[in-house]
DNA sequence: GCGTTGACTGGAA
DNA sequence: TTTCCAGCCAACG
């Protein structure tokens, strides 16, 4: 479909959050390949509760929101090691997502 | 149509 | 190990 809705990129990005598993986290970069920064954007401008926003987290583990985020993966399951996610056994490949 | 901004990333110091 | 710099894409004014 032609599909001029409100940019396919942005939806696609927020598409793949909600496919994110409970308890697991995925990065800027698996969200869009290329342009991080553009997850990021989107992120910002979408406040919809139906999107797991906490569950992104940068690629070296480290929060873009802060304790506020932290807290909320800890609700999850996710553990940390020190201030930042233990990539290697919750982040999610984008593939994965897709 | 150009320049700036952004919840970033990877490599170098 | 941490900190700094330049690059990248898409959206917005």
């Amino acid at each position: 479909m032609a599909a001029g809705l409100s940019s396919d990129r942005r939806r696609e990005v927020l598409e793949r959050i909600r496919r994110i598993p409970e308890g697991h986290v995925t990065t800027y970069g698996d969200l869009s390949p290329g342009a991080p920064r553009f997850a990021g954007q989107v992120l910002s401008a979408c406040h919809d509760p139906s999107v797991p926003w906490q569950r992104v987290v940068r690629a070296d583990g480290s929060l873009a929101k802060g304790d506020r985020q932290r807290r909320l993966l800890e609700e999850e399951g996710v553990r940390f090691r020190g201030s930042r996610v233990d990539m290697d056994s919750f982040s999610v490949p984008g593939d994965a997502l897709r």
